[in-house]
DNA sequence: AGCGGGACCTGTGGGC
DNA sequence: TGCCCACAGGTCCCGC
């Protein structure tokens, strides 16, 4: 839907779905304003969403301005900034929802799913690493979370998905709760371009223990970090501490 | 089915 | 200093 059929409308709360993040919005001026509406973002690699005040002028990255009214009537801009241009704004309602393949097939929150329904879906001979990336499998995990957690779990990027013990996936799946607490708590991973939505960069970049972190030593052992490709996304991990076999336990 | 490779973009950092 | 290349938090599409 085009995004000027927003105007009028009202942000009622503003969620998030893996990667997506969700303003629920209401009381909008067009016909159809009984339907639930949302206007959904996807950040991919260097979007930003963000308030401003009103006199503050889009920037050379501004892709998308909104005018808004807040609830004591003074005005401000939410911004839509994006270096790369990969990401996305768009405004749909449940049957727009309903009908994209990427919303329907969305897997589960890795912060809700269960032990069980997370080793069922660890499914096939691809390599774990891509399992994990793949939003249907479990939603919201990118190539820094995978490599994080699957050091910290010590399960091997390649070993296939399909063949992790039930002890191995449940490890790996305590890993993911774990690093993404923790990385939440920490407001994110600031590379270069991430900021939340204050504006304010995240600090867990300075914990990653293998993310960018290839020829440095293994901070469990010692040994250097290996890079390599999986599934075409750089991935760092320790040989020793993530062995291929398969851990007995 | 699932993989690799390329496309989509702009910016940055390293090597020469 | 400056140029060129490789690479970057993600999907999506194509051909094999």
């Amino acid at each position: 839907m085009p995004l000027a059929t927003l105007a009028g409308a009202r942000v009622a709360a503003v969620r998030r779905r893996g990667k997506l993040l969700i303003i629920d919005l209401d009381g909008s001026v067009s016909a159809r304003s009984s339907i639930p509406r949302y206007l959904i973002a996807h950040l991919r690699m260097t979007g930003r969403l963000f308030t401003k005040e009103a006199n503050i002028e889009p920037g050379k990255h501004s892709r998308c301005v909104f005018y808004l009214t807040r609830p004591d009537g003074t005005a401000a801009n939410l911004f839509f900034d994006d270096t790369r241009a990969f990401g996305k704004l768009m405004v749909a309602d449940d049957v727009i929802l309903s009908k994209w393949e990427f919303w329907r097939e969305l897997g589960p929150e890795p912060l809700e799913i269960a032990t069980r329904e997370f080793a069922l879906r660890l499914r096939g001979t691809r390599a774990v690493k891509s399992a994990l990336l793949d939003q249907k499998v479990v939603a919201g995990i990118g190539n820094i979370y995978a490599d994080e957690s699957l050091f910290d779990a010590g399960v091997n990027p390649l070993r296939a998905a399909g063949d992790l013990s039930g002890a191995e996936s449940s490890r790996l799946l305590k890993s993911i709760k774990k690093i993404l607490k923790k990385s939440i708590s920490q407001c994110g991973s600031s590379i270069r371009d991430y900021v939340d939505a204050n504006g304010d960069a995240g600090s867990f970049q300075n914990t990653f223990r293998v993310y960018g972190r290839s020829g440095k030593n293994c901070l469990k052992c010692g040994s250097v970090l290996v890079k390599t490709r999986v599934g075409g996304r750089a991935t760092v991990f320790c040989e020793r501490c993530q062995p291929f076999e398969k851990t007995l336990d």
